[in-house]
DNA sequence: GTGAAAGCGCTAACAA
DNA sequence: TTGTTAGCGCTTTCAC
């Protein structure tokens, strides 16, 4: 900072020059490479601290071919993807692990072919060395999009491509919820289900039919309002339910609202069990009782499978599955 | 993509080969520059597709001096910042307006001095054009960060420092709920502000003062829970009151099920005004009165005025100011 | 309208 | 252990 003489942003050659050595000599100060004099490694330290110097990322990325930065794609939720909490924690779980390795996210949206265009386009121009995708429905078009760029990608939820992937065990989470519900006493189960055409969603139902057999189900969409919907339509049909399973927090939360507004009490007329842990579960009156989902944790586990990939790009695709955990509250 | 012959990635002089032209020629039509014959146009447009070449951002922009990604630095909420769904409409502003402009934002979190280093030295390195800084506490430490790299820059609210930023009038926002209440009868009112150290929220307790006076406050920490202490702590002291304003969303939500719990109708016995519209407030059941804060659209202002300024950075620092407005719906 | 050539700032052989 | 040198792939004067 201090004795800056030039009006250039200052360089390697004029580090060099102050501490009496060569360029390569401050690179190799810069980059921490052992084989170098304590003395001149202390003079270049100085001489770095007198020209404020910082090297130029781009040089650098140049030679390197390394960008340092990894792209986080997501789509799904109409464009509002971040307005929705289930990003909001995979972006925490990979922001808090990336930045343990200097590394920072580049946020894309691709909601759109053009964006995915751009997107691809960006990859293959280097401005990533490789890519971390999450989509609440999981389409081929995003995983095969970086097929073609050919670079380390991770997905969040399984995936058939050559691609490693993190994933929840999402039957375990609809067995969890069905044994619970039971071991409670509750007889006249239903469940609303997330949207048939999500993988997610088919396996928390199959996995609740496992132990709870068939039960009423319609399915919503992962909204408060769809949530209010079915569970207004399951009452019409079967007014006895005395406990509920919904496939996420907000459907979860609208369920309540149209079991209190009937003039049932949860969880003593009826019990509800959500999918997710997401913020909302603990903003619900009474609390969500919930399947929780690791979102932060699985969001980490993308950072760190990637850039294993990246360090050793002959290491095979990898996988993590994580496992849901019930969580009890005051819902059920 | 098709007819790539060799195993390194297409560079410019591999078109200029293919097209039977020079590097500057290709690079001319890859950028978009007139003043080449439309014949060579075409040619070399057929030799970019055949060889399935993709420009090299970091050689780009080793010699532009543009990085062509911008920082998104948030900091509060305590690491789980996109949890809030504050940071994450905010996001979502400010990737929309970017994605139409090629630019992507470089998510980076402040939340420890070593942290708020390692972004000073990422922006020092010319890893971005600019930053976007948003804060809950909008620390000078964040902002006087970036006054240091002297880089374009645009701050979420208000500031003193000579840099450009986007705030909302929040003491017209708590007016507009004052007005409200006083309107449809409420004649006791109280009100739940947000932590006083924060400027926004004394801004909303100034302007709901203005309006309807001095009126027994608690304040809380934007949190659903604060909010049920604060509205319990209220009633113990008021409990005839008739209405309420909560600094934000999350807080009104605490209030309601607190109210609820004691036997109050909401809004009959009681009105309650939030502040946000964030999806908290459309969750609720009732859903929330509350004073709109277009959070997304001062995103993407800020996104617009940084790019501005990274186009030319003579121009002086900007401000964009918003009109909170209030979106009644059925607690109020 | 097009090409030749000079660099942008850095790393990484290779020599010394 | 240190210095010399050759690029990395691109844009951009400056001639032609």
């Amino acid at each position: 900072m201090a004795g800056r003489t030039t009006g250039r942003t200052p360089t390697l050659e004029d580090v060099a020059r102050v501490a009496g050595v060569s360029r390569a000599t401050v690179s190799r100060v810069v980059n921490g490479i052992r084989n170098v004099d304590q003395d001149i490694q202390e003079a270049v330290r100085r001489a770095i601290e007198k020209t404020g110097y910082a090297p130029n990322r781009a040089a650098r990325s140049l030679v390197t071919r390394r960008a340092g930065a990894v792209a986080l794609v997501v789509s799904g939720a109409g464009g509002h993807v971040f307005g929705d909490p289930f990003f909001g924690r995979v972006a925490d779980g990979v922001v808090d692990f990336l930045r343990g390795h200097g590394v920072h996210p580049l946020l894309m949206l691709a909601d759109t072919d053009a964006a995915r265009d751009d997107i691809l386009a960006h990859l293959r121009e280097g401005g990533t060395d490789g890519a971390l995708l999450v989509s609440t429905h999981p389409d081929d078009l995003l995983t095969s999009m970086v097929a073609v760029a050919g670079l380390p990608a991770v997905v969040f939820a399984r995936t058939l491509q050559r691609l490693s992937y993190v994933d929840v065990e999402n039957e375990v989470g609809g067995a969890l919820a069905a044994r619970h519900l039971l071991s409670r006493g509750c007889r006249n189960l239903a469940t609303i289900s997330g949207p048939l055409d999500v993988r997610t969603s088919n396996e928390r139902l199959a996995g609740f039919r496992v132990e709870a057999g068939e039960t009423p189900t319609v399915a919503g969409n992962f909204t408060v309002a769809s949530g209010e919907e079915a569970m207004t339509t399951l009452l019409a049909g079967h007014p006895n339910v005395d406990g509920v399973f919904a496939a996420n927090d907000l459907m979860a939360q609208g369920a309540l609202a149209v079991l209190q507004s009937t003039g049932r009490s949860v969880p003593t007329d009826v019990a509800v069990v959500g999918f997710d842990d997401s913020s909302a579960a603990l903003a619900c009156r009474p609390k969500l009782t919930t399947v929780r989902q690791p979102v932060e944790d699985m969001g980490a586990a993308m950072a760190e499978l990637l850039l294993a990939r990246i360090q050793d790009p002959s290491l095979p695709p990898a996988s993590r599955i994580f496992e849901p955990q019930l969580v009890i509250r005051d819902s059920a």
